[in-house]
DNA sequence: CGTTCATATAGACGGACTTCGATCTAGGCG
DNA sequence: CGCCTAGATCGAAGTCCGTCTATATGAACG
């Protein structure tokens, strides 16, 4: 999840030093466990494979696809693609339903929103 | 830059086949190419040190941060940051802007709402 | 000019990531 | 039961990435 609380995830510690530039104080950082999350999320958009495939369930009239829509027109094998839904999935972005046979995968529009909101807070 | 026609990344493709799901017909994936250069700016926030560098220069008062205010607090060796400050910059997510010794980095909010709007597009 | 300080670049090393082919799981059907 | 088909998992190969140390660039200043 992605900043799942409402608290800003900066917070400004004041220190007694000012070392190269008086106007800007020390700044900490956000944890790195809370970067390493959000970085986690972002990493799993950050391939172009995985772009195509967020960007084909999107134009699915349904709002679904199966593993057998998306491997033929990507040219990539079928335990890539599997790979690629499942790292999406991991990242909570894409839900999985298994019907019958197949295997049904829809974006999660909640998480992408946050995705999107996490880079521009003040729209 | 990140879908920087107003052109829809994705169309249809009517194909004759309905392989194995009759809703769903055979989708068009954005071109490889078109992918690949999102995929690349989304590749340079997926990094927890680069959301903290990210997160510190938002949080300045100033807007803006030089290399030695974010090199301390992140307990990196200085070069590890100018490195990552380079592919922010690369990617256009961050400015940088050289006054006499010192180097200092602000946010491109324009690119970063850009970016986002990509995941939520239907705010 | 030569020194010092802030930053950038180069090269190296270890770990992570994408992709593949081969195999395993499991539902549908004769 | 036995086969077929959709999908997941495994293990390997090649590439890319983050970090470091060492070094180069370049501005300020005596």
């Amino acid at each position: 999840m992605v900043n799942d609380g409402s608290v800003p995830i900066i917070a400004q510690m004041p220190s007694a030093e000012d070392v190269c530039s008086p106007p800007t104080a020390a700044l900490a950082p956000p944890s790195r466990a809370e970067a390493e999350r959000v970085a986690r999320v972002f990493k799993a958009v950050a391939d172009p494979t995985r772009i195509q495939l967020l960007a084909m369930i999107e134009a699915s009239p349904s709002g679904e696809a199966c593993v057998c829509d998306l491997t033929e027109p990507l040219g990539l094998s079928q335990p890539t693609i599997s790979h690629h839904l499942k790292i999406l999935v991991d990242a909570g972005l894409l839900t999985r339903s298994k019907r019958g046979t197949w295997a049904w995968y829809a974006l999660d529009h909640d998480r992408l929103s946050a995705l999107g909101a996490f880079l521009a807070p003040a729209r």
